[in-house]
DNA sequence: ATAAAACCTAAACCATGGTTTAGGTCAAGG
DNA sequence: CCTTGACCTAAACCATGGTTTAGGTTTTAT
Protein backbone atom coordinates (compact mmCIF):
# COMPACT_ATOMS: atom_id res chain seq x y z
CA UNK A 1 0.00 0.00 0.00
CA UNK A 2 3.16 2.63 0.94
CA UNK A 3 6.85 2.43 0.05
CA UNK A 4 8.98 2.72 2.58
CA UNK A 5 11.82 5.84 1.61
CA UNK A 6 14.35 2.61 0.60
CA UNK A 7 12.24 1.45 -1.99
CA UNK A 8 11.51 5.09 -3.35
CA UNK A 9 15.82 6.06 -3.26
CA UNK A 10 15.80 3.05 -5.16
CA UNK A 11 12.99 3.55 -7.45
CA UNK A 12 14.20 7.22 -7.90
CA UNK A 13 17.55 6.41 -8.38
CA UNK A 14 18.20 8.78 -5.26
CA UNK A 15 20.21 8.15 -2.17
CA UNK A 16 18.09 7.95 1.04
CA UNK A 17 19.96 10.91 2.47
CA UNK A 18 18.72 12.82 -0.47
CA UNK A 19 15.09 12.27 -0.17
CA UNK A 20 15.65 13.20 3.94
CA UNK A 21 16.80 16.25 2.60
CA UNK A 22 14.35 17.25 -0.08
CA UNK A 23 11.97 16.69 2.95
CA UNK A 24 14.07 18.82 5.68
CA UNK A 25 14.29 21.45 2.87
CA UNK A 26 9.78 21.53 2.35
CA UNK A 27 10.51 19.81 -1.22
CA UNK A 28 7.44 16.50 0.32
CA UNK A 29 5.32 17.94 2.63
CA UNK A 30 2.55 15.91 1.28
CA UNK A 31 4.84 12.43 2.64
CA UNK A 32 3.18 11.34 5.85
CA UNK A 33 4.44 9.05 8.53
CA UNK A 34 3.28 5.76 10.18
CA UNK A 35 2.64 5.60 14.00
CA UNK A 36 6.11 4.66 14.12
CA UNK A 37 7.39 7.71 13.16
CA UNK A 38 8.53 5.95 9.24
CA UNK A 39 7.76 7.55 6.35
CA UNK A 40 4.94 6.25 4.03
CA UNK A 41 4.61 7.30 0.38
CA UNK A 42 1.55 6.42 -1.48
CA UNK A 43 1.14 6.27 -5.13
CA UNK A 44 -0.16 9.79 -5.36
CA UNK A 45 3.73 10.99 -3.26
CA UNK A 46 5.34 9.07 -6.05
CA UNK A 47 4.16 10.78 -9.10
CA UNK A 48 4.61 14.36 -6.87
CA UNK A 49 8.49 13.45 -6.15
CA UNK A 50 8.53 12.58 -10.00
CA UNK A 51 7.18 16.04 -10.38
CA UNK A 52 9.92 17.52 -8.01
CA UNK A 53 12.58 15.55 -10.06
CA UNK A 54 11.72 17.13 -13.43
CA UNK A 55 11.63 20.24 -12.04
CA UNK A 56 15.41 19.65 -9.96
CA UNK A 57 16.94 18.05 -13.20
CA UNK A 58 15.91 20.96 -14.94
CA UNK A 59 17.84 22.93 -13.10
CA UNK A 60 15.52 24.54 -10.73
CA UNK A 61 16.47 25.34 -7.36
CA UNK A 62 15.65 23.87 -4.16
CA UNK A 63 13.58 27.18 -2.85
CA UNK A 64 11.84 27.67 -6.15
CA UNK A 65 10.79 23.87 -5.74
CA UNK A 66 9.67 24.46 -2.78
CA UNK A 67 7.51 27.67 -3.23
CA UNK A 68 5.94 25.41 -5.82
CA UNK A 69 5.13 22.16 -4.22
CA UNK A 70 3.76 25.11 -1.24
CA UNK A 71 1.37 26.41 -4.49
CA UNK A 72 0.50 23.03 -5.43
CA UNK A 73 -0.47 22.20 -0.94
CA UNK A 74 -2.37 25.14 -0.62
CA UNK A 75 -5.39 24.49 -3.32
CA UNK A 76 -6.95 24.97 -5.95
CA UNK A 77 -6.55 28.55 -5.38
CA UNK A 78 -2.96 28.86 -6.43
CA UNK A 79 -3.49 27.17 -9.98
CA UNK A 80 -2.69 30.95 -11.46
CA UNK A 81 0.20 31.33 -9.51
CA UNK A 82 1.28 27.14 -10.75
CA UNK A 83 0.63 28.33 -13.76
CA UNK A 84 3.40 31.49 -14.00
CA UNK A 85 5.86 29.31 -12.56
CA UNK A 86 5.58 26.82 -14.49
CA UNK A 87 5.97 28.65 -17.81
CA UNK A 88 8.83 30.31 -16.22
CA UNK A 89 10.56 27.33 -16.26
CA UNK A 90 9.49 26.12 -19.01
CA UNK A 91 11.39 29.28 -20.89
CA UNK A 92 14.38 28.29 -18.68
CA UNK A 93 14.19 24.95 -19.92
CA UNK A 94 14.35 26.05 -23.70
CA UNK A 95 17.06 28.10 -23.10
CA UNK A 96 18.90 25.41 -21.90
CA UNK A 97 18.09 23.32 -25.08
CA UNK A 98 19.44 25.75 -27.48
CA UNK A 99 22.52 26.15 -25.10
CA UNK A 100 23.13 22.03 -25.29
CA UNK A 101 22.35 22.17 -29.03
CA UNK A 102 24.99 24.77 -29.64
CA UNK A 103 27.59 23.38 -27.61
CA UNK A 104 27.07 20.18 -29.06
CA UNK A 105 27.36 21.52 -32.45
CA UNK A 106 30.78 22.88 -31.40
CA UNK A 107 31.98 19.42 -30.18
CA UNK A 108 30.88 17.65 -32.82
CA UNK A 109 32.52 20.48 -35.15
CA UNK A 110 36.02 19.46 -32.77
CA UNK A 111 35.15 15.64 -33.27
CA UNK A 112 34.81 16.17 -36.95
CA UNK A 113 38.75 17.67 -37.27
CA UNK A 114 40.38 15.56 -35.26
CA UNK A 115 39.21 12.38 -36.62
CA UNK A 116 39.77 14.10 -40.09
CA UNK A 117 42.69 12.24 -42.33
CA UNK A 118 44.75 14.67 -41.87
CA UNK A 119 44.27 15.54 -38.58
CA UNK A 120 47.62 15.96 -37.12
CA UNK A 121 48.49 18.22 -39.99
CA UNK A 122 45.72 20.38 -38.57
CA UNK A 123 46.59 20.76 -35.24
CA UNK A 124 49.78 20.89 -36.49
CA UNK A 125 48.99 24.44 -38.36
CA UNK A 126 46.55 25.36 -36.07
CA UNK A 127 49.20 25.66 -33.37
CA UNK A 128 52.05 27.43 -35.53
CA UNK A 129 49.48 30.10 -36.45
CA UNK A 130 48.28 30.74 -32.72
CA UNK A 131 52.27 31.03 -31.44
CA UNK A 132 52.04 33.58 -34.58
CA UNK A 133 49.51 35.00 -33.67
CA UNK A 134 50.67 35.94 -30.16
CA UNK A 135 54.18 37.03 -31.79
CA UNK A 136 52.51 39.55 -33.67
CA UNK A 137 51.12 41.06 -30.38
CA UNK A 138 54.30 40.98 -28.99
CA UNK A 139 53.73 38.36 -26.39
CA UNK A 140 55.39 34.79 -25.53
CA UNK A 141 54.27 31.23 -25.89
CA UNK A 142 52.16 30.76 -22.99
CA UNK A 143 53.68 27.93 -20.59
CA UNK A 144 53.50 24.85 -21.90
CA UNK A 145 51.26 22.73 -19.86
CA UNK A 146 53.36 19.09 -18.97
CA UNK A 147 51.41 15.98 -18.60
CA UNK B 1 45.68 42.99 -31.92
CA UNK B 2 44.74 41.66 -28.59
CA UNK B 3 41.51 41.89 -25.97
CA UNK B 4 41.81 42.78 -22.12
CA UNK B 5 40.42 40.89 -19.20
CA UNK B 6 37.60 43.19 -19.15
CA UNK B 7 37.06 43.04 -23.08
CA UNK B 8 36.31 39.31 -22.73
CA UNK B 9 34.46 39.09 -19.75
CA UNK B 10 31.82 41.51 -21.68
CA UNK B 11 32.01 39.73 -24.84
CA UNK B 12 31.51 36.07 -23.07
CA UNK B 13 29.41 37.36 -20.12
CA UNK B 14 31.57 36.20 -17.74
CA UNK B 15 32.48 37.85 -14.83
CA UNK B 16 36.18 38.97 -14.59
CA UNK B 17 36.84 37.22 -11.44
CA UNK B 18 35.38 33.95 -12.65
CA UNK B 19 38.08 34.15 -16.16
CA UNK B 20 40.81 34.75 -13.37
CA UNK B 21 39.12 31.95 -11.11
CA UNK B 22 39.48 29.91 -14.44
CA UNK B 23 43.10 30.82 -15.08
CA UNK B 24 44.17 29.97 -12.01
CA UNK B 25 42.15 26.58 -11.98
CA UNK B 26 44.00 25.89 -14.60
CA UNK B 27 41.21 26.21 -17.56
CA UNK B 28 43.16 28.95 -19.46
CA UNK B 29 47.40 28.13 -20.01
CA UNK B 30 47.61 28.81 -23.47
CA UNK B 31 46.50 33.06 -22.65
CA UNK B 32 49.93 34.84 -22.29
CA UNK B 33 50.44 38.18 -20.20
CA UNK B 34 52.14 41.25 -21.29
CA UNK B 35 55.20 43.03 -19.83
CA UNK B 36 53.18 44.41 -17.33
CA UNK B 37 51.56 41.40 -16.33
CA UNK B 38 47.73 41.88 -17.70
CA UNK B 39 46.40 39.11 -19.33
CA UNK B 40 46.28 39.54 -23.19
CA UNK B 41 43.48 37.50 -24.78
CA UNK B 42 43.98 37.07 -28.87
CA UNK B 43 41.13 35.78 -31.28
CA UNK B 44 43.08 32.38 -31.04
CA UNK B 45 42.81 32.77 -26.88
CA UNK B 46 38.58 33.79 -27.82
CA UNK B 47 38.04 30.39 -29.47
CA UNK B 48 39.44 28.51 -27.22
CA UNK B 49 37.97 29.98 -24.55
CA UNK B 50 34.81 29.50 -26.55
CA UNK B 51 35.78 26.06 -26.21
CA UNK B 52 35.85 26.01 -22.43
CA UNK B 53 32.63 27.71 -21.95
CA UNK B 54 31.07 25.17 -24.50
CA UNK B 55 32.54 22.36 -22.09
CA UNK B 56 31.08 24.50 -19.08
CA UNK B 57 27.86 25.10 -20.23
CA UNK B 58 27.23 21.21 -20.71
CA UNK B 59 27.82 20.53 -17.30
CA UNK B 60 31.36 19.43 -17.54
CA UNK B 61 33.65 19.69 -14.24
CA UNK B 62 36.28 22.41 -14.29
CA UNK B 63 38.82 19.35 -13.79
CA UNK B 64 37.95 17.72 -16.66
CA UNK B 65 37.92 20.68 -18.67
CA UNK B 66 41.70 21.36 -17.35
CA UNK B 67 42.21 17.90 -18.47
CA UNK B 68 41.35 18.12 -22.12
CA UNK B 69 42.85 21.59 -22.06
CA UNK B 70 45.66 20.20 -20.77
CA UNK B 71 45.93 17.84 -23.85
CA UNK B 72 45.21 20.34 -26.28
CA UNK B 73 48.34 22.10 -24.84
CA UNK B 74 50.05 19.03 -25.45
CA UNK B 75 50.06 18.84 -29.02
CA UNK B 76 49.55 16.69 -31.64
CA UNK B 77 50.11 13.63 -29.75
CA UNK B 78 47.40 13.60 -27.75
CA UNK B 79 44.76 14.01 -30.48
CA UNK B 80 43.43 10.42 -29.55
CA UNK B 81 42.90 11.43 -25.85
CA UNK B 82 40.80 14.43 -26.92
CA UNK B 83 38.75 12.62 -29.21
CA UNK B 84 38.24 10.10 -26.55
CA UNK B 85 37.53 12.77 -23.91
CA UNK B 86 34.59 14.75 -26.14
CA UNK B 87 32.91 11.30 -27.41
CA UNK B 88 33.03 10.51 -23.75
CA UNK B 89 31.20 14.15 -22.94
CA UNK B 90 29.04 13.59 -26.44
CA UNK B 91 27.57 11.10 -24.48
CA UNK B 92 26.63 12.56 -21.36
CA UNK B 93 25.31 15.87 -23.46
CA UNK B 94 22.58 12.93 -25.30
CA UNK B 95 21.75 12.37 -22.15
CA UNK B 96 20.83 15.50 -20.53
CA UNK B 97 18.79 16.23 -23.49
CA UNK B 98 17.26 13.08 -22.99
CA UNK B 99 16.55 14.26 -19.07
CA UNK B 100 15.64 18.06 -20.77
CA UNK B 101 12.78 16.52 -22.89
CA UNK B 102 11.42 14.52 -20.42
CA UNK B 103 11.25 16.77 -17.98
CA UNK B 104 9.84 19.47 -20.02
CA UNK B 105 7.02 16.77 -21.74
CA UNK B 106 5.69 16.42 -17.45
CA UNK B 107 5.56 20.26 -17.50
CA UNK B 108 3.98 21.02 -20.57
CA UNK B 109 1.34 17.58 -19.35
CA UNK B 110 0.99 20.07 -15.97
CA UNK B 111 0.54 22.92 -18.15
CA UNK B 112 -2.15 21.54 -19.81
CA UNK B 113 -3.90 20.52 -16.91
CA UNK B 114 -4.18 23.70 -15.18
CA UNK B 115 -4.50 25.78 -18.09
CA UNK B 116 -7.72 23.50 -19.01
CA UNK B 117 -11.42 25.11 -18.27
CA UNK B 118 -12.17 22.09 -15.94
CA UNK B 119 -8.77 22.95 -14.06
CA UNK B 120 -10.33 23.70 -10.98
CA UNK B 121 -12.69 20.93 -10.73
CA UNK B 122 -9.61 18.85 -11.34
CA UNK B 123 -7.64 19.64 -9.12
CA UNK B 124 -10.22 19.55 -6.14
CA UNK B 125 -10.45 15.44 -7.38
CA UNK B 126 -7.01 15.06 -7.54
CA UNK B 127 -6.54 16.62 -3.70
CA UNK B 128 -9.38 14.03 -2.45
CA UNK B 129 -8.07 11.46 -4.08
CA UNK B 130 -4.79 12.20 -2.60
CA UNK B 131 -6.26 12.62 0.82
CA UNK B 132 -8.58 9.03 0.31
CA UNK B 133 -5.12 7.23 -0.64
CA UNK B 134 -3.80 8.33 2.58
CA UNK B 135 -7.06 7.29 4.32
CA UNK B 136 -6.92 4.16 3.32
CA UNK B 137 -3.27 3.21 4.42
CA UNK B 138 -4.17 4.72 8.21
CA UNK B 139 -2.32 7.89 7.77
CA UNK B 140 -3.04 11.05 8.48
CA UNK B 141 -3.42 14.18 5.90
CA UNK B 142 -0.33 15.65 5.72
CA UNK B 143 0.62 19.28 6.93
CA UNK B 144 -0.91 21.82 4.74
CA UNK B 145 1.79 24.23 3.91
CA UNK B 146 0.74 27.62 4.95
CA UNK B 147 1.76 30.44 2.14
C1' DA C 1 51.02 65.35 -13.54
C1' DT C 2 47.42 63.38 -11.48
C1' DA C 3 43.15 61.14 -10.68
C1' DA C 4 40.15 57.55 -12.04
C1' DA C 5 39.49 53.29 -14.12
C1' DA C 6 41.22 48.82 -15.15
C1' DC C 7 44.25 45.54 -14.08
C1' DC C 8 46.99 42.22 -10.76
C1' DT C 9 47.51 38.32 -6.75
C1' DA C 10 46.38 35.95 -2.65
C1' DA C 11 43.31 34.60 0.44
C1' DA C 12 39.11 34.71 2.74
C1' DC C 13 34.41 34.11 2.15
C1' DC C 14 29.96 32.26 0.47
C1' DA C 15 25.87 29.62 -1.65
C1' DT C 16 24.18 25.40 -3.10
C1' DG C 17 23.26 20.78 -2.73
C1' DG C 18 24.06 17.36 -0.79
C1' DT C 19 26.69 13.33 2.53
C1' DT C 20 28.26 11.61 6.82
C1' DT C 21 28.18 10.80 11.64
C1' DA C 22 26.27 9.95 16.12
C1' DG C 23 22.99 8.26 18.81
C1' DG C 24 19.17 6.22 18.86
C1' DT C 25 14.02 3.51 17.64
C1' DC C 26 11.41 0.01 14.94
C1' DA C 27 10.32 -4.36 12.50
C1' DA C 28 10.97 -8.94 10.44
C1' DG C 29 13.20 -13.42 10.39
C1' DG C 30 15.37 -17.28 12.95
C1' DC D 1 13.15 -13.12 22.43
C1' DC D 2 16.63 -11.17 20.24
C1' DT D 3 19.42 -9.78 16.60
C1' DT D 4 19.93 -7.58 12.24
C1' DG D 5 18.63 -4.38 8.91
C1' DA D 6 15.91 -0.38 7.91
C1' DC D 7 14.37 3.59 9.68
C1' DC D 8 14.59 8.23 12.50
C1' DT D 9 16.65 13.25 13.79
C1' DA D 10 20.08 16.67 14.42
C1' DA D 11 24.14 18.45 13.35
C1' DA D 12 28.53 18.44 11.48
C1' DC D 13 30.96 18.03 7.40
C1' DC D 14 32.18 18.40 2.43
C1' DA D 15 32.72 19.45 -2.77
C1' DT D 16 31.98 22.58 -6.30
C1' DG D 17 32.06 26.84 -8.39
C1' DG D 18 32.48 30.80 -7.86
C1' DT D 19 32.65 36.07 -5.39
C1' DT D 20 34.60 39.39 -2.40
C1' DT D 21 38.16 41.77 -0.05
C1' DA D 22 42.61 43.78 0.70
C1' DG D 23 46.46 45.73 -0.86
C1' DG D 24 48.67 46.95 -4.52
C1' DT D 25 50.44 48.39 -9.93
C1' DT D 26 49.32 50.14 -14.63
C1' DT D 27 46.94 52.73 -18.06
C1' DT D 28 44.17 56.47 -19.66
C1' DA D 29 41.92 60.65 -19.95
C1' DT D 30 42.06 65.49 -18.44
Amino acid sequence: MTYAIGDVAEKFNLSISTIRYYDKRGLLPFVSKNKSGHRAFTDSDLKMLYTVCCLKDTGMSIEHIRDYISAVMAGDTTIDDRIAMLKDHRETILRQQAVLQESLAEIDLKLENYQAPDAHTFVQKEVAYVNQEKARAGLKKPFQVKR
